[in-house]
DNA sequence: TAAGAATATAACCGCTCAGTTAAATAGTCA
DNA sequence: TGACTATTTAACTGAGCGGTTATATTCTTA
């Protein structure tokens, strides 16, 4: 039931996780997260200097991943992609398990037991 | 309800795209889907040069995203790691999606609908 | 028009990484 | 042991990318 996918479409899939392999696009995203915001906003919360995020604002824009706006001096950008969240969610969702997984392992191994 | 994911993860997930942000990977990911493989299927069914495939196997098995096992002179490996699939069925449905959009736009241009 | 603020761009550097080629390792079988 | 097979590893190269610094652009306001 599960078609296998194209050649033609690893390039592309690559692409779109290449987009999301680097720690302060990642820390973009999650700052647009929690809703619209110009680059300056955008600058303080990730802690990263101007001209880097805007770069990388930039490479997320080109890649569709966001939207962006321009509102007189300051350019307001927003996720434009149900992806980014989807996938973050289960790539985070997979980490919590695999700690959990090594803290239960370890309970194991002193003996205890936790809820699992 | 949604917490918000701290700056120490931002990395490793970072990281865990970035196996999955090469065709090359890609395709060898989507070999093992089929089920477990030894090196040789592996690189009839990608294409791409014995060296360049063991290479990037022993990324994926760092990653911890495929298994391994020796069997005599061949090495089998297989997928290791529920994200994956999970992943990729997300980004394929997701260009799928992309895909359609862009033939409805197309057919409205045209004065012709499809089931949207 | 001049000054200043918000954002974008250009140039540069260092590093990582994908792919190739060639050699090494490990296992089988005669 | 020696030939042969499957796989791994080492060395190299070229391209791409992330970050910084400095400069340019665009818009507002006085």
């Amino acid at each position: 039931m599960k078609k296998p996918l194209p050649d033609e479409f690893l390039e592309p899939i690559a692409d779109t996780f290449q987009m999301l392999a680097d720690p302060t696009r990642l820390a973009i995203l999650r700052s647009l997260m929690t809703g619209e915001k110009n680059v300056g906003r955008v600058v303080e919360e990730t802690g990263r200097s101007q001209a880097n995020v805007s770069k990388h604002l930039k490479m997320l824009n080109s890649a569709g991943l966001v939207a962006r706006r321009k509102e007189g001096l300051q350019v307001f950008y927003r996720l434009d992609d149900p992806l980014v969240e989807k996938l973050c969610d289960i790539v985070c969702d997979t980490l919590v398990d695999s700690a959990r997984r090594k803290v239960n392992k370890h309970m194991a191994f002193l003996g205890k037991h936790n809820g699992d």
